[in-house]
DNA sequence: AACTTGTGTTGACACAAGTCAAACGGAATA
DNA sequence: TATTCCGTTTGACTTGTGTCAACACAAGTT
């Protein structure tokens, strides 16, 4: 099967307000849809790129659910964000050419591949790209920022709640429920990412549980009280 | 005293190949040295620019040091970064069109002023610079992935291994010493970077000359055994 | 010289999270 | 139905770091 045989537009894909600039001409509309060379599916499990990988493209999320990790030789390993659909990965292998963490589905995933080169020459000619492109990577800092805040400063109860409170405000932009989610990840996945034990992670479930602040049940969660949660990271409770 | 009469220009900086990219024509060069509107003069303790306030420019770091930090309502309070000559600041208001944090000068210090809406419309034309532009940003998210590790897995030795490490680093390639540096900031500001309170830092300090591996007057800091460091930083002890 | 003031150091103790271990529960397979 | 496997929960105990407090030191100011 030859990929390039799927239809691929960017114009038409109802994601788009998501992942492409809006308020565009038709004319910068068509030249966007070169954008893609092709979709790529990702069976769970199995990575998008590798930590060493040549790095030659961008990747936007169309379906399924994204870790990326980095690991280092001495076995430390550390999840640094999950991506849903929507979402831009592979930012990290621009500079030096070559990805410098792991993109590991976490369920079956199909993804647009976005050639670097194709981005930055459409970008030139697209100001509405290259200032998208601009406010994707920054979004990025921002959002790492953010978690040095909850890595440096937070403790387990504040780290988790953040953690819920922010995928379901993601999942709620994408049209799903705002207090109800799956969580696609393992408990060790999210203590990686919070800086935390899975004990911790599963113990902190059980104290929000025993508040009723949330149901859980596996990796179904029901957000009952969302304020509380809100309440417990604003109120740093360390004076 | 008008700021504008100050001669600027990239060209012959001699922090070009820090903060610019290289291998340019005359041509391009010439473009590059409309980059910089004006230089601006820093005093120790002030503000290049704070959280909220409106974006315009980033700024290349002429001379001085900076810190970058987060700060939140509820009074937590988390230094994501500091930079020194020849590095990008302000990245992070592309996103919103204004600053999500505060970055302050920690000595008197020198910035050349470069209007964001200038750098897109050269780097239309002068595709050295789009790529340039590309890396410092795609470099900043790779140094946060590193602190996420540091701040998710690393214990206090290990943390600050890498921190020292890390500024010996970059100072040396401006060319200072190896293994000497000055401390710009507090052990509280260091504590915060570190996710650490500064009693703690203070106390792996003093490890760090029982073991013999530094030497520390105050601020003044001697790297006596880097490599002990680094094994510190690399034999990830928590098997 | 005496006095601030901001910073850094050190000690004693507390506690949040880590560690280790055991048991549980779905889900897939036989 | 039994079996295995993986992820999760829970308990008991340990420990690294935080907290609080006292003191030391340098630099600037009066």
């Amino acid at each position: 099967m030859n990929p390039q045989a799927i239809k691929v537009a960017c114009s038409n894909c109802n994601l788009r307000e998501l992942c492409m600039p809006m308020g565009l001409s038709d004319h910068d509309l068509n030249r966007l849809d070169d954008l893609v060379a092709v979709r790529r599916k990702i069976k769970r499990g199995t990575t998008l790129f590798t930590n060493g990988e040549k790095f030659t493209s961008l990747y936007a999320i169309r379906t399924g659910f994204f870790k990326t990790c980095l690991a280092t030789e001495d076995g430390r390993d550390q999840v640094t964000g999950f991506q849903m659909a929507g979402e831009i990965i592979g930012l990290d292998g621009i500079v030096n050419d070559q990805h410098s963490c792991d993109a590991v589905a976490l369920e079956d995933a199909e993804v647009c591949v976005m050639p670097f080169d194709r981005i930055e020459e459409i970008s030139r000619e697209v100001t509405a790209l290259q200032s998208h492109v601009h406010k994707i990577m920054s979004r990025e800092i921002v959002r790492e920022h953010g978690v040095m805040l909850l890595l440096g400063s937070m403790r387990a109860e504040e780290r988790l709640a953040v953690f819920l409170l922010n995928l379901v405000q993601r999942l709620h932009a994408r049209g799903f429920s705002q207090t109800e989610l799956v969580l696609r990840m393992t408990r060790e996945e999210i203590g990686s990412y919070l800086g935390l034990k899975l004990e911790t992670v599963s113990r902190t479930f059980s104290k929000f549980v025993e508040d009723g602040t949330v149901e859980v049940k596996q990796r179904h969660v029901r957000i009952l009280d969302a304020d509380g949660l809100q309440r417990l990271v604003n109120n740093n409770h360390c004076h």
